[in-house]
DNA sequence: ATAATACCTATTGACTTAATAGGATATGTT
DNA sequence: AACATATCCTATTAAGTCAATAGGTATTAT
């Protein structure tokens, strides 16, 4: 049940993308040295954040990427069902109609249906604003 | 954020357990066959309920497995937990206290955590009896 | 003794992950 | 027009994981 880099690289360079956002195009040089992130690794995931409608790329001199929303309309379920795929818990839920021969009476679909909302609301109900809120709070609390 | 094989089996087999638990111990050749899993690789999978404490073992001639607890008392949360190591969505979260040396000031820390939460909290809330009596009904669908 | 069962460890093929690599294409600046 | 700075695209690969399969050893009721 683990997220992959995929997912956790797309969040933070989002993240950074929105507290950078000075409505101009950031480079995506400047995003990988700053989170770390093997620059050509990023080039790879930023296509499916583009055809998502999360990010808006400029091309060019002088090119790069901002969001595509503000930060308070992109949430971290948005953004990691794109990029792993889907949060379902078996292969079977990512096909509509349940292609799996047996599911008419499957005891276990339930609970991994179950799951999946669970996991989907509670990832809805966070923004890219709310991380960003949230990490302020916690730096305050050194300061004072 | 697959659950393995391993898991879902192992759930299965419980279950399968749950259900035909006549008080005498169930032969692996049985379940094996009544799940269509291969016999083999639920015997890599059962050395792990049973160090859990959620097995017991009869071995030699009419030997076999029932369960070491009431359906009622055992989680799905306890059963996937075990066979899949943790439910942690990120390996960081396996270590306590946190190994990552970025952990004092990582934003997305606190997301991840949050979903481990909310994953252990809903499949803690189903135990193999749930399972049992929620198939009985959806039978009973069809029956009426 | 025998047959039926669980237990243990090694191996393997297929697949996935997480990159790395090398260019092609676009665009503002000079 | 040339150039520098970007993004865009596709292929390759090393390492790791998954899902078994295989072949034996140990145990126990009959």
């Amino acid at each position: 049940m683990k997220i992959s880099t995929k997912g956790r690289y797309a969040l933070r360079m989002l993240i950074d993308l929105a507290e950078h956002n000075d409505n101009g195009f950031i480079a995506l040089k400047e995003i990988a040295e700053r989170q770390d992130i093997s620059k050509k690794y990023l080039e790879q995931i930023i296509p499916i954040l583009n055809r998502s409608g999360i990010l808006i790329t400029n091309r060019g001199y002088q090119g790069g990427y901002k969001l595509a929303k503000n930060p308070e309309e992109i949430t971290v379920g948005e953004i990691l069902r794109n990029t792993e795929g889907s949060m379902a818990p078996v292969a079977c839920l990512e096909q509509t109609p349940n292609q799996c021969e047996k599911c008419s009476y499957c005891v276990t679909l339930p609970i991994w249906q179950g799951l999946e909302k669970v996991v989907n609301e509670y990832l809805d109900s966070i923004s890219l604003q709310d991380i960003i809120n949230q990490s302020k709070n916690r730096s305050g609390d050194y300061i004072i």
